[in-house]
DNA sequence: GATATTTAATTAATATATAAAATATTTACA
DNA sequence: TGTAAATATTTTATATATTAATTAAATATC
């Protein structure tokens, strides 16, 4: 999936736009910025995804899974540990993993210490297509990034830090402030 | 959801990585920028859009095609070019537009040129809906960019941009080439 | 030590995504 | 004209996402 959006700041054909939504003219330009990190993610992401999809028959979601347990090297990690650093709900991970299991791609068992808690595992199987996806998956993306030279790459690189960062500490000042800015209306 | 992958040139604990795949330098760089754009793009995501469930019960893929059918003002637009400008596909678009049609938010009907297509339309309380969800949006959005100054959103457009159309010539160049490279190994 | 709270994961209900196949209609062309 | 190809959308099957509710176990508190 790849969204757009709008810009909104354009009417389209200027017809019909009596009760047109107002947005402010400092909001434009963060507009314009979300929708293009927005359409340049999700295309080389439905670039990428399809390829991996379509060769390996997994998905990218698998791949993020696969990808974390291996920092693990060959130790079992918490579900939850995982389900957090790839950011997907924990309501979400059960399914994803029950597939990942069927297909002997990653091992489940309960923790030893803690019987809340259940713990993955790559298996061999796992191993070795992981190893396959990574190395397309790396190919994949420099491909599709090769027209753009090393310092610019830096460069966005930089920049994309900086907003996270920067929408981080919105998000903890608006937990601080209660009243989140936007509900208030 | 806001997918991390990895890092793949930190093998984690150094133990058991024998067998870890290699990825040349040169990939390292640019798996580098695609992992801060997808977490950059999905945490905002997340952000924007968890919000616009919770404060207007509808998804950003909702919002997608509202905004597309915006720009057609109040006139019927055909079902395929709604579907190509979210880029989401033609299987998908269906059910999306039941739901809404079904809560009143836009309306269907057979195309009155080709028998093949159907047609869309905002209807009044989508159109309300909309506003709402414009002005939220464009503040959400502008509160999540609020620590970044305008030069460096503005320099960070024009980089996304030169991304995406660089990402757009590979895959011509690929199609040109017929075998995509990556599938031959 | 009994009870309340928190935590970890699953289950359930639903929305949204994909790909592939089916359907219907239009267009191209021999 | 008749038939093949292309087009527009839907249907089907399945994967992945969200939230909310549930279950079970650990921890905190009195």
């Amino acid at each position: 999936m790849a969204s757009t959006l709008e810009d909104h700041s354009d009417p389209g054909t200027g017809a019909s736009d009596a009760g047109a939504p107002v947005i402010g003219e400092g909001q434009k330009l963060s507009l314009s910025l979300w929708l293009q990190l927005m359409k340049c993610t999700k295309e080389i992401e439905a670039g990428v995804g399809g390829r991996l999809r379509k060769v390996h028959r997994q998905s990218l979601a698998r791949f993020d899974v696969l990808s974390q347990l291996h920092r693990f090297g060959g130790d079992w990690a918490a579900v939850g540990e995982i389900s957090s650093r790839v950011m997907t709900s924990s309501g979400n991970i059960t399914a994803l993993v029950d597939r990942m299991v069927a297909e002997d791609l990653i091992e489940r068992r309960a923790s030893p210490d803690d019987r809340r808690s259940h713990q993955l595992r790559m298996t061999g199987t796992g191993r070795a297509v992981f190893d396959e996806m990574t190395a397309d998956h790396a190919r994949w993306v420099d491909d599709a990034l090769d027209g753009i030279d090393d310092v610019d790459k830096q460069c966005l690189i930089a920049l994309l830090i900086d907003v996270r960062r920067a929408f981080e500490e919105t998000k903890s000042e608006s937990h601080i402030a209660q009243a989140a800015p936007g509900e208030t209306r």
